[in-house]
DNA sequence: CTGAAAGCGCTTACAG
DNA sequence: CTGAAAGCGCTTACAG
């Protein structure tokens, strides 16, 4: 049992908050008949407060249901208690998913999530997203690709002192933020590994946009697996494309045109397999009889297309959950990088080439 | 060309800001010589400012980059410049194309867009929801169906006097809150009258869970146009599912079982349709040949089907600006209630029966 | 139409 | 380990 203590008598009035008003740090001072500091020094986690006084006022706290308000701390910190989420156009899944990890990490830290898609190709667009950090104050941002790939949105924040984190497809130059690293390579070596297993050896790759790091990446963790395995890939197999449906198909055409079809594609986003399921179709070529085809994203498209597309999954929502917590941990330059790694699930979508 | 003043010179310090620091309401106030509470009221566009000092002071605010802080105002009005949108876990699309339209309003208004996602299944979400409101002092919050449906959210919003915009199906009971109304049962009347003009007879229909209104709407509104037109749907052909994908493989399944097949389905959303669409492929009957497909939400999914989905449009984005605008507009009084309209997109999942 | 004083609910800087 | 004073950047209530 905790020591018993002397009523306090000390404290000048009594008197409960008034109903309707929510408790402020006052309140819970005057109850506890301790200045406002030492209420203070408890919600920071101070350890200059004497263990009893702190189980004291933390059960009156509780007992009162106080929370302090965030927009009287922010002010006095310079500095609001809300994450930002800066991403650019990337599809809803991705984006709704890497919401809910953030949120997880959030929950309950006295820290909210407030959105900014912005258009990475617009000019202005930094601009924008330093008004947003600095009106708002904000405690950190995380940054999402596309907007992650660019060097100057993440210098601008260092130069104005906010801190960030970045998902970023693979571990490039140290800088202030945090980093996430997705490791896409490795889900598409996982890719062609399973195509090449498979038998195939005429392959085909839908890129993204290669000014997109992700792209890059993938489709060098794509080549460069297969090359190790003795398959080479000629330059008319692997075709641009922009990680939409629309231009999916045109690549998909492309690549399924001429009479000697390859009997494999990697399509770098699911969206752009689903571009390919089309022209397919269309054409009468069966899949996965006639083309195999894998996509990336695990996207829940992969599972309503028919056959039931396999696919490289990426673990959004622990993305988010890790990029959030590395900006609201107090310890956080403990963590200033992280890795999640991607890998292949396998549905309907291939078969050995005939 | 504006009056010329003379030079002020009753301003006792007059450096400009310190670099580095962001402007605040003295440096304004000290730079314009005048008080700060003639810069606030200017801030707060109160009409009992002079012509001239208004638009001296507008200019100088301007030059100087000057916003003023939203914790310190929000401190001070015991209001924060926050607008929540609280949802309930439907489509990622939907999600996303809400926050684009409310963002849409809210930029360059000085609120932010904090999301909140809960689950109206679980006891106590109500609560998780008031205390995010009062915790944060929320401007006002958005309800998204199906959060919008449950009136002891709306009752407890109005007993803290928090305002709100709802999504509904349908207009409902006058509340203090503002609404926006979808007109679901237009949207499904319309895929009625559609089936109806290509000569179905033998329709079913996969509804999403009977607990949401939108269901019950967009049931209603499918079987009483059909009933207007001389068919009727029989009790067998109706079949309750949840909205996802899964439960509508299920459904389907239900319906496609027999000898006696119907020759189009209305399923309630994209997701159902789609799983109409893996049961037919499964089973070998041909869409559109064999079976007349239509779903609801027109999402992206509707164009990566094959063959591509016809689908009711939702206008969420639309619906999502107008739901903010509603909040953030000092004469919110004058707009209490808006509609949206949804409406049919005819792709290539329909056509007459054999 | 304009302003000086007090206050919103916290924290920092200083003192003990 | 604890506290009194001043301040964060705004607005309200009052006065003129």
């Amino acid at each position: 049992m905790a020591t018993r203590k002397p009523p306090d008598t000390s404290t000048p009035a009594d008197k409960p908050t008034p109903p309707g008003k929510v408790a402020t740090i006052n309140d819970i001072a005057r109850l506890a008949g301790v200045s406002k500091k030492t209420v203070s020094r408890i919600i920071n986690r101070s350890p200059l407060v004497h263990k009893d006084t702190r189980e004291k006022v933390e059960a009156l706290m509780r007992e009162v249901g106080y929370v302090p308000d965030p927009m009287a701390r922010g002010l006095a910190f310079r500095r609001a208690f809300l994450i930002g989420m800066v991403y650019d156009n990337p599809t809803a899944q991705y984006i709704v998913d890497m919401q809910y990890g953030a949120l997880d990490a959030l929950r309950d830290s006295g820290f909210e999530l407030v959105v900014h898609p912005c258009d990475t190709r617009s000019t202005g667009y930094i601009d924008g997203v330093r008004r947003f950090v600095q009106q708002q104050k904000l405690h950190g941002v995380m940054l999402v690709p596309r907007a992650s790939d660019d060097p100057a949105l993440a210098r601008m924040l260092e130069e104005i002192g906010c801190r960030y984190s970045r998902i970023v497809p693979v571990a490039d130059d140290p800088t202030d933020g945090r980093l996430v690293v997705t490791h896409d390579r490795d889900g598409a070596a996982e890719a062609a590994d399973y195509l090449q297993t498979l038998g195939h050896r005429d392959i085909a790759v839908i890129t993204g946009p290669l000014s997109y790091r992700s792209a890059v990446e993938r489709t060098a963790g794509f080549v460069e697996t297969l090359a190790a395995r003795g398959i080479g890939i000629p330059k008319a197999r692997i075709v641009e494309a922009g990680y939409t449906f629309e231009s999916g198909v045109v690549a998909a055409e492309k690549l399924l045109a001429g009479r000697k079809r390859p009997t494999a594609i990697f399509a770098e986003n699911d969206e752009m397999a689903a571009g390919v399921y089309k022209v397919a179709m269309r054409a009468g070529i069966n899949i996965p009889r006639d083309l195999a085809v894998i996509g990336f994203d695990d996207s829940p498209l992969a599972s309503r297309l028919w056959p039931s597309l396999t696919s490289v999954r990426r673990h959004t929502r622990d993305t988010g959950r890790i990029a959030a917590t590395m900006l609201i941990r107090a310890d956080g330059d403990a963590m200033r990088a992280a890795s999640v790694r991607p890998h292949l699930i396998v549905r309907d979508s291939c078969q050995p080439p005939r």
